[in-house]
This record gives structure tokens, C-alpha cells and sequence, in this order.
DNA sequence: ATGGTAGGCTCCCTA
């Protein structure tokens, strides 16, 4: 059995503490991390290697950042989305992992793209355009294949606790659940919806969103049909959630055997 | 009600 995770954790040097006790808790194979939002020099590594973990990272100075990390060994890995060097933000990163049957996993931070009219927004949407090339190039490969992340992207209205208050913004817009559609077209499957476990993944640090459960679902493990093939549990992490000065995500955990 | 809170870093941006 595998596990695959993916977790939004807002800073790694905040959240180091939570991560290090879940990692010893769940123990999760492969970790797939976004918002670290430091440089490589200051990811926190060695207190993760510790626990056995491998570790390829993706950082920037303040924004964004990914990462993976892996009790088994990581190679081929791979920066940013190929042929699309001139995006300089860091928001994707992918290996092949040494697990007894090999798996290749990306960890992927989809721009929030603030409100549908900033140009934030169609920068959300050109980079999932680039994504859904690239998965269509990996899918060539046929192996069994996890891209996970923080899409912010809830697929259906389903997916959201409070529907009218998030009518039409970035998670939610006709144009970006159309983008995550076609991925899906093009021969992923969504972890939560194979299990028919429809969670939410985050909740608004205001207004007291987690207190009320007024979440969305926008973390997702994307699977190929081989790694669907194979998927035997999904969770999502809530008490993680639940800790004081948590990350505003919760990790989201995929079983495979 | 266009607020509210959090993180990083600088007197503001991003989410």
C-alpha cells in the first residue's frame, strides 16, 4: 500500500511544527506541498529528512513554492511546467518515485487568479491551459500518475458550502471548472469523486468559515487511470484544519495499492 | 455589509 497526500500548507516555517506530527502520525508515503513560500536555502529539510523523507523543492522569496516528499528515492525531477520558462512563479514540480510499482507525482499550485476581472485571472486561466498540455504529453507515458494540488478550483457547485457567496468568483467561474473539466476529458480521474467523497479542503481563515463549515473542496488528486485503478482509500485530513494557527487547507490523503 | 484573518515583509501584497 501507498499513500499520496497534497497539502496547501500556507509557509512551511509556520506550519513545520504541524507538518513534523502529521507526518508521524498518518505517515504518508509522498507528500505533495504548496505555499511553502521560501527559497530553497530556508526549506526547513532537514528535520523532514529525519522522519526518512526525500525531498525535491520549487521555492520563491514570499509567493507560492511546491514541493515533494518521499520515504522512497525521487528522479527525473522537473521545474515548472516544460515550455513554459518564461513563468518565472513557482507553482509546479514533478518526480518519478521509487515506489515497488514506480509512480510519477506533481505537486501544482493553480494561480487563485483573485477576481475574474484583476489580469491575475486570465493568467489562471493560460496556466491551466499550459497544465492540461503538459498532462496530455505525460499521459503518453501510461504509468500510474498522481498530480495533486491546490487547484483552487471547486469542480461543482456541490463542492461548496455556501453556494450564492461564491457564485461567480475565481473558484467557482464558468471558465476555470471548464478548464478542470477538460483535464478530466483528456483521461484523469478526481480521487475525492472516484470515492464519492465530497469534503471540503478549506475554509477562509475570516469570518469564522472553518467554525461554521462554510469550506470549498479546491484540493484535488488527479489520477491517471492506472493510479485510479489501484486507489483504495481517500480522506481528508480535517483536524489538521482544526489546530490552533493551522494552514487555512487541509491535507488530503490517498490510499493506492 | 466589499468587512473579516493570516503569512511574509515592508509600510502593502497575496490569498
Amino acid at each position: 500500500m501507498t499513500s499520496v497526500a497534497t497539502w496547501n500548507v500556507n509557509s512551511i516555517r509556520s506550519r513545520l511544527l504541524h507538518l513534523l506530527d502529521w507526518l508521524k502520525a498518518d505517515a504518508p508515503d509522498v507528500v505533495l506541498l504548496q505555499e511553502t513560500k521560501c527559497v530553497d536555502d530556508a526549506f526547513p529539510a532537514l528535520e523532514i529528512e529525519a522522519l526518512g523523507y526525500s525531498i525535491a523543492r520549487h521555492g520563491e522569496k514570499s509567493y507560492n513554492g511546491v514541493a515533494i516528499l518521499s520515504k522512497f528515492a525521487l528522479s527525473d525531477i522537473r521545474i515548472g511546467i516544460p515550455g513554459n520558462e518564461e513563468d518565472t512563479q513557482a507553482r509546479y514540480i514533478e518526480a518519478l518515485v521509487a515506489t515497488p510499482s514506480p509512480m510519477r507525482v506533481a505537486s501544482v499550485y493553480v494561480p487563485n487568479g483573485q477576481t475574474p476581472d484583476s489580469e491575475k485571472f486570465p493568467y489562471k486561466l493560460r496556466f491551466l491551459d499550459r497544465l492540461n498540455a503538459h498532462v496530455a504529453r505525460l499521459l503518453t507515458r501510461g504509468d500510474r500518475l498522481v498530480i495533486g494540488g491546490d487547484y483552487n478550483i471547486a469542480p461543482e457547485d456541490s463542492d461548496v458550502h455556501n453556494v450564492h457567496e461564491w457564485a461567480g468568483t475565481v473558484l467557482t467561474h464558468i471558465e476555470v471548472r471548464k478548464r478542470l473539466r477538460a483535464m478530466l476529458h483528456q483521461g484523469l480521474y478526481d480521487a475525492g469523486t472516484l470515492m464519492n467523497v465530497r469534503d471540503f479542503t478549506w475554509w477562509d481563515y475570516r469570518a469564522g468559515a472553518f467554525a461554521n463549515d462554510d469550506g470549498l473542496r479546491i484540493d484535488h488528486l488527479l489520477l491517471s487511470a492506472q493510479a485510479a485503478d489501484s486507489l483504495s482509500g481517500y480522506r481528508v485530513v480535517r483536524q489538521v484544519r482544526a489546530l490552533e494557527k493551522a494552514s487555512d487547507h487541509a491535507p488530503v490523503l490517498g490510499s493506492f495499492n
